[in-house]
DNA sequence: GTCTATAGTCCGATAGAC
DNA sequence: GTCTATCGGACTATAGAC
């Protein structure tokens, strides 16, 4: 167990400006608020992250790593097969466990952050999203299944950020359900 | 042909507002850029609007109005049976024509603004969407297909506004094949 | 590494002339 | 109905002590 008290300040420091993006709104994530969340003055902040753009660039990197490790995951637990990555992606972002709420909220909130503050900062997220299609495409799947699916997860995701409509635990087995069938379909054309 | 120049300083106003927020994002949105891309004074802009958040309420009011006009229409072309309004909501959102892009994008910027500004701004966005999914229960679709379609199309506009990713037409065109085949499953239960 | 203090900037809103 | 001028507040970032 190495000291890295360095280490830690950055991820509590993430820690409280995802919590306070999330409960509060993207307005409200300015550097004084974060760092008193965090229990750091804003000058110990800014030891950290250099800017308000390096640390919106830092919440956007380590949702991108945290949701490529879920995703990695779930590749693992998907025998292979037409739409084995459309799959993963679903339990990826469903979550294991039937309760996802407060994280993947969290997942949203720093893009949401980043194309406020400065939309170039959402490069990465560009990047990510590119190689994800490119993946899908091979994926044996109708064209356009997969994009479908992964379209409506990110509406959901976008309907519980901004609290724009709910969906009760028993329909949300029933969009689960057709989403599931969405990556059955037979493929006519894989490419 | 009355003469509303009050009636057309608004309009124009939440106009330029929408390009704005559309063109140089939600950052930029404020009282004096809005003013000049509008040709008025920010003393002009705030005679019609009284502060921000009137300014933005009237955004997210007009965008709501605007596509509830184009919902009407489509569903006046829709033949009756189940998943009939489902497909009106696809006709809606894809736009008559091949080319929605610039008008898409701007429908959906106006909810960004809000949200960062303040939530409770959303509020009639809420509203709306209660309204919608109550509507769709009775379309007539297996429990969930509704849902799905609904959340890909949010997903889709969210991927545009923030440039997440791009949707070659060929494959749009798949896309909404899959889209309008979920709205021709048989319904198991229409409640 | 973390703090306090402060410089410098930009914004929303008001007041009052025209 | 539209303008100019300006006030007060909030924010980012820097400087320098500890």
């Amino acid at each position: 167990m190495k000291r890295t008290r360095a280490g830690n300040s950055r991820e509590r420091i993430l820690d409280a400006a995802e919590e306070l993006a999330a409960r509060d709104g993207v307005a409200t994530l300015t550097l004084e608020r974060v760092a008193a969340e965090a229990g750091v003055s804003k000058g110990g902040l800014l030891y950290h992250f250099g800017s308000k753009d390096a640390l919106i660039e830092g919440m956007v990197e380590r949702q991108l790593r945290t949701f490529d490790q879920h995703l990695e995951v779930a590749l693992g637990g998907e025998p292979a097969g037409p739409g084995r990555r459309t799959r993963a992606m679903l339990r990826a972002a469903f979550g294991s466990a039937t309760r996802p709420a407060k994280r993947e909220r969290r997942a949203t909130v720093a893009l949401l952050a980043a194309v406020v503050k400065r939309p170039s900062l959402l490069d990465p997220v560009r990047a990510t999203y590119a190689r994800w299609m490119e993946e899908l495409r091979g994926d044996g799947l109708p064209d356009g299944a997969a994009i479908v699916a992964l379209a409506a997860l990110d509406g959901l995701y976008f309907w519980s950020l901004l609290g724009l409509a709910r969906v009760p635990a028993a329909r949300a087995r029933a969009v689960r359900g057709v989403l599931e069938a969405l990556t059955h379909a037979p493929a006519e054309r894989g490419t």
